[in-house]
RNA sequence: CGGGGUGUAGCGUAGUCCGGUCAUCGCGCCUGGUUUGGGACCAGGAGGUCGCAAGUUCGAAUCUUGCCACCCCGACCA
């Protein structure tokens, strides 16, 4: 029978205000919620745009001071540059342009007035800039017209950079932290006296950015290069890390890029070496975004919410009282305090939530969906034997512990955790990633399957174009760490020294 | 910008084909009480220009026309 009406595509479970809609079946509608109902994010009145909640925010924060701690470890310096770019900047470095010209807001004006025809208010035409600005959709022209006036001799290098900053990219489709229309970032921007140098500090802030991932976010990443197609606008050589969702979808979750000497040369970036000679110095640029936050949700949460590896936790414990009536509250309270007391003295973050307006149920659910870690139950049976119940997220699973030596406890708890999060993560991926050696294999798995794919590919741009228009997947990157093996390029079979990687990609 | 879809309370929705006590239900919110070891229950209550405008009609959430907004698919992309 023909239905009539479409039936509505929403997860219209009338317990919309209970469980999340199921991950396997509909990954997007799963990912949206999670992210709305976890107090992460939401969309803002502007298209595209997002508002990061006060709880999104303070895992973005910890994710800030910990790569700022990275990158201070190796020698950068923190600094701004302002929002604007006058449009003859972005045209200086040709391919620059080019990348990013089809997604830039524009400033064209500086003032309203009153709508004489109306109530509201219009743009003044007699206000209009002389030279348009462009909001930034990254960094590099300002900063390379900067650093022309920072940089004359050898001893002014290397200049080492960094900016925390929003950027502004006018993307036709946008999905809360993945792609928004402004996101929060990092760019670092340094300037070498050697082309060694300078690919030496781009495979530096390649690992930096791996060792984050791996050991902060649990994310098990590939580290490699891009082909010249994917590589950014104005770079030479594009490293990356690519990280694999549960979807089997691959996310690049940071880049590094060496510039060679193209932004000195388009903005007369030279210098004086020890010999006397003018050359243009040597530049990289390398960057991270609030798309991290994607990646950490997208890789490990599950049908409750989130799971977060407690090294990002802005809550790691919570500790939920179990009580009927203020006098069993205060009894609780007393243990709690304490627990709370000896956790924070080894900086371990607790929350104790004594709220009598929610229910011990509910803010199971509730820390659950947040992506609490551990939760620490204390209830009239605990003050009795002098017992907790432990609840770790990452398993689902519960333990009664003693009272005293509880922090010791949880500590290794949270170690294992860690460990545990990112182990999931790295099984996940080697369990979807295949090697194939036919271009029929690959369709056919690509649909199956998902996940990363190890294939040998001729090295044209050619191919990999043919390959990305018939089945949307592309070269996430050429692996650093693959050794060379000899084959036959899948689609065209002209040989090959080294097999890359292939996914379908955020 | 092309192709498809949807606008009803803070959120999610029924009703639209076939105009007439139809403004439905769930969640959330407020009040009172009983509860609290996995999203508590009962009773009561507040909350709506049915996206906007015009038209047809005795009568419009429902039909017609125009506009607006949002979502999905494509092109673009960290």
């Amino acid at each position: 029978m023909e239905l009539t009406k479409p039936i509505p595509k929403k997860f219209n479970l009338d317990k919309m205000s209970k469980g999340l809609p199921k991950r396997s079946e509909d990954y997007s509608a799963w990912y949206n919620e999670l992210v709305k109902r976890a107090d992460l994010a939401e969309n803002s009145p502007v298209r595209g745009c997002m508002v990061i909640k006060p709880y999104g925010y303070s895992i973005w924060e910890k994710m800030q001071n910990q790569l700022d701690k990275m990158f201070k470890e190796t020698g950068h310096t923190n600094a701004y540059f302002p929002l604007f770019i006058p449009k003859s900047f972005l045209s200086k470095e040709a391919s620059h342009v080019e990348g990013f010209a089809k997604e830039c807001a524009v400033v064209t004006h500086y003032r309203l007035k009153n709508d004489p025809n109306g109530g509201g208010v219009i743009v003044d035409p007699e206000a209009k800039l002389e030279e348009e600005l462009i909001v930034r959709p990254t960094s590099e022209t300002v900063i390379w017209s900067t650093y022309k006036n920072w940089i004359q001799s050898y001893r002014d290098l290397p200049l080492l950079v960094n900016q925390w900053a929003n950027v502004v990219r006018w993307e036709m489709r946008t999905r809360l932290f993945l792609r928004t229309t402004e996101f929060l970032w990092q760019e670092g921007h340094t300037a070498h006296a050697t082309k060694q140098e300078a690919v030496e500090e781009a495979e530096t802030m390649l690992k930096v950015y791996a060792e984050f991932a791996e050991t902060f976010m649990a994310l098990p990443v590939l580290k490699g290069v891009k082909t010249p197609n994917e590589r950014f606008a104005g770079a030479v050589e594009t490293y990356c890390i690519e990280a694999l969702m549960q979807d089997g979808k691959a996310l690049q979750a940071g880049t590094s890029h060496f510039l060679g000497q193209n932004f000195a040369q388009a903005f007369d970036v030279k210098f004086a070496a020890k010999d006397g000679k003018l050359d243009f110095v040597w530049g990289t640029s390398w960057g991270v975004s609030t798309r991290l936050m994607g990646a950490l949700i997208m890789a490990h949460s599950d049908d409750e919410g989130l799971v977060l590896p407690p090294n990002l936790a802005p809550i790691q414990v919570v500790i939920v009282p179990i009580f009927k009536g203020e006098e069993q509250l205060t009894k609780i309270s007393e243990k709690a305090q304490a627990i709370k007391k000896s956790l924070e003295a080894k900086g371990i973050s607790v929350k104790f939530d004594n709220r009598d307006t929610q229910s011990p149920g509910w803010k199971f659910a509730e820390y659950e969906l947040k992506g609490v870690p551990l939760r620490v139950a204390i209830g009239p049976r605990d003050l009795e034997n002098g017992t907790v119940e432990i609840a770790r997220r990452d398993t689902k699973t519960k333990q009664v512990e003693k009272m005293e030596g509880i922090d010791i406890i949880v500590e290794d708890l949270l170690k294992e955790i860690q460990t545990n999060v990112y182990q999931k993560a790295l099984t996940f991926r080697e369990n979807n990633t295949t090697k194939v050696d036919s271009y029929e294999e690959f369709k056919k798995l690509l649909d199956d399957k998902g996940g990363f794919f190890l294939a040998h590919w001729d090295g044209t741009s050619e191919t990999e174009e043919k390959i990305k228009e018939e089945t949307k997947a592309t070269i996430r990157c050429i692996p650093l760490n693959l050794e060379a093996e000899a084959g036959k390029c899948m689609v065209t079979g002209k040989p090959s020294s080294q097999r890359v990687v292939f996914a379908r990609a955020y």
